[in-house]
DNA sequence: TCTAAATCCTACCGTAACAGGAGTGTCAAT
DNA sequence: ATTGACACTCCTGTTACGGTAGGATTTAGA
């Protein structure tokens, strides 16, 4: 029989954290006295620390280990319960490399230069949006300034409903750069379906898992900036694109005034390698 | 000017998250109603927003952020602060990966054979301590029948404190298994100096950053396989042996009669390959 | 035997980054 | 005017303990 300092010693393990077994039932003394309380300990219950530890280092929560340590554990649960954590483990030592290599690419662009450190690339999810759209091969991308308007007025007219958030951009379907000729997709997210037409047509767009983000701030000269910075930063971090890139715009001529201020989030859905 | 629904939408955020981004004075909304307490927040925040996320995915703390957003945070600064960060990432790696290590090869055990899951192998410090050390050759293990109350009896003749909780192991000098002719030293902690004699020597050990270590329950004829146990352990797990072995004490012949009920602790120092 | 130091106890607060829920107030559309 | 969606604050809970306060007990030395 050991008082709790002694037995904490014995293992290298404080004695507030038996006093947190012993109140979370993990691990209860074999005696505790009565009037005054002090936990008394056995040499049996080392085994059993050591059985506690063990499984606390390879990443059992101690609720976990409560259920384990139970008499009617089975083997086989038992191994249910390992191949669990050994997908845990492999997922967090993937999460965790991939952000190594965000660190690292992130670093180097520091040291090098500092005007892609202007955009901060993040992976979020896309969900799944209905959207109005309008495929169209335009001559050029000054061409846009004549389409926005014409969808715009259209869809007043159809009374067609946007979404709140507004959710308005571009699909890019050609697969290399082009200055001429351009595929492209406007796309405005609205809340339900209505009536194709020649001009506009109503598809469901499937929601995106990962996708590599940016802000740009600036005009539309600019946004080749934002495009080498996250086409870059996708490459460091060893990730492949997986679907067309968006280009959302989110502030611009219809509400600021000087093209300073605009802001398109360029959203490029992408898997790791 | 977005309300904190809208705003929370375009960046796959939580509304509980924004709210909480403002009360630790990370990301204020940039207008709060006086009488309505609604927060209102602009598309700039957008930007910054996402150089938030970004850092956090990166792994970076609240706090931390809050501090590297401050506009008098220089580059060299951001540089450390992200050499820091690398470090610590790889080491999480590091450990993550020793841990799924541990499981395959908890995993593997489980599988075939169930002798050796009476052993929980778990790493620990160990402390630096004095110990009274007694270094002979002997002719075979029962030779510890004799040669323990030998030195017990010196001690006690001598007055010699030993430590609570008493550490009482057996260093084998050996570099390989020997049945007859063994290097052993017997140590016992001891709370200080005192003076040696042709039996004992007092002499600092060091203490051991990583042991691997098991409890070993039964007789001493079993201990072989509390060896066994932590050897295949070792090698299953890449580690390295980096010193001798110690085999240490707690219940023995001086207070249980049941050699079934004997613990020793089998404690190996160790180092990842 | 007395006293001081060490050790023990319970009880409460704090951690990081929010999630969940209760109870209440506000906004926009019908 | 009403209703449903959305907003607000405040409180609790999460994990595995660490820190501290205030008081009881044990142990060691004088």
């Amino acid at each position: 029989m050991y008082k709790i300092g002694v037995f904490s010693k014995m293992n290298k393990i404080t004695v507030k954290t038996l006093r947190h077994y012993d109140d979370i039932g993990l691990l209860k003394p074999c005696h505790v006295d009565e009037t005054t309380g002090y936990r008394y300990y056995s040499s049996d219950q080392l085994l059993v620390l050591h059985r506690i530890l063990a499984l606390k280092q390879i990443g059992f929560s101690l609720s976990e280990i409560i259920e384990v340590m139970d008499k009617d554990f089975s083997p086989g649960r038992m191994i249910d319960y390992l191949e669990g954590k050994k997908s845990a483990i492999s997922k967090t030592i993937e999460d965790e490399q991939a952000k190594l290599n965000q660190v690292e690419s992130y670093l180097k662009n520091l040291k090098q230069e500092v005007v892609f450190m202007m955009h901060n690339v993040i992976l979020k999810e896309l969900p799944e949006v209905i959207v109005a759209s309008m495929r169209k091969i335009i001559p050029n991308y000054e061409a846009f300034n004549t389409i926005y308007p014409e969808m715009g007025k259209y869809m007043v007219e159809q009374k067609v409903k946007c979404t709140t958030p507004g959710y308005c951009f571009t699909l890019y379907h050609d697969g290399e750069y082009k200055e001429s000729n351009i595929d492209v997709e406007i796309c405005e997210a609205v809340t339900g379906f209505g009536n194709d037409s020649d001009i506009i047509k109503f598809k469901k767009i499937d929601g995106v898992k990962t996708a590599a983000c940016v802000i740009h701030q600036g005009p539309y000269s600019t946004l080749g900036m934002g495009y080498g910075a996250i086409m870059k930063w996708i490459e460091e971090n060893s990730y492949d694109i997986t679907g067309l890139p968006r280009e959302s715009y989110i502030d611009g001529i219809w509400n600021k005034e000087n093209p300073d201020e605009w802001l398109t989030e360029i959203q490029i859905p992408v898997k790791l390698k």
